[in-house]
DNA sequence: TTACTTGCAAATTATTTGCAATAAT
DNA sequence: ATTATTGCAAATAATTTGCAAGTAA
């Protein structure tokens, strides 16, 4: 059902961006980071750009593509979804977001800014994603870099194991699948 | 993607050094290792998943499941997409072949039998990817899953890299990319 | 025989692209 | 004023699915 509201126009957007709850010095930076980054590059400074950014670190935790859209949609912000991918693809470039391949169909984006880097154990059984944090593995892909000529940038650890955990979803899972068997 | 480079480099080399061509003892034990997983799991022994397979491990290097698809063509199997994806699900599930996302559209996948375990850098010039093992790597990984409550099954490192090497690939991609694409 | 697996083609999902309108510099 | 960026819809790419026919157990 689309609603036919009247769309806000992008002076609209920006004076109400520029009205938020200045809520935390990180964003301020964030947002300065980005800004910084644009510039350097030539890209264009845009609110859609800001208020996908806002949105990305008002909140944790991973997202997609596509839920970050609707999330944006839900809030009355006409912003389509090629700009979310585009945008996207801007805060990846400068390290703002990072990109997670969990093994399944689409990626995964998390917000990088503020947050100690940390990587991912994905459950075999329940597919749920847990985190965490080895200062030992960075420095050990640091020394592999410097020794192969390489500046790192950025990396993405994934471990995929079962969980021997008695909280795991997996029991419940097998319930389910067991029903609908297949050649899988 | 990779570009075909004109004279190999020290890291191309090693590179290969670590991709040589397997055994013909080693390939009876792939076919083995599927069949009883095959067996185990109730799915049935076909000649399509036994071909998929012996594909896989005529090869070295990592592929994507349409130059799989391509190749089996080629060598006049017809054997359909659908069943060439099934297959690679199925051998990712016994940890023969391993999935691996480079950040791009689709997957990569890699034989596991065989070889060292071995984690990946992608230049962000050129986009070549590079293997490196870290045994300290490996144990901090095992120790985290331990002390999370895991057994851990796979997992995937992939380190995104600017290459400081002049051999690097960057320029000749910027000279190919004015002209059409092409190999692959 | 039973029902899993196959090839094929259509469907689906995620992402990208073309284009005219709009807005940042 | 110039041209990057936008929203929209259509297009594409990768993968999955439905189905009838084939085949392993």
């Amino acid at each position: 059902m689309k609603v036919a509201a009247k769309r806000e126009t992008k002076k609209e957007q920006r004076t109400r961006a520029n009205t938020q709850a200045p809520e935390v010095k990180e964003r301020e930076s964030v947002e300065h980071i980005f800004r910084e980054f644009l510039k350097k590059k030539g890209y264009r400074a845009t609110p859609e750009r800001d208020i996908v950014l806002r949105e990305i670190y008002s909140a944790a935790g991973h997202f997609d593509a596509d839920e970050l859209f609707i999330k944006l949609k839900q809030k009355n912000h006409n912003i389509s979804r090629a700009t979310v991918y585009n945008t996207l693809d801007l805060l990846v470039e400068c390290n703002l977001v990072s990109q997670n391949s969990f093994g399944h169909k689409h990626l995964h984006y998390e917000r990088v800014y503020g947050y100690d880097h940390h990587d991912h154990i994905v459950c075999n059984q329940c597919g749920e994603v847990f985190e965490f944090s080895n200062p030992k593995i960075e420095e050990q892909q640091d020394a592999v870099c410097k020794s192969m000529g390489f500046d790192i940038r950025q990396h993405t650890l994934q471990i995929f194991a079962d969980c021997v955990k008695t909280d795991c979803d997996y029991k419940k899972r097998q319930a389910e699948q067991s029903q609908t068997k297949s050649q899988r």
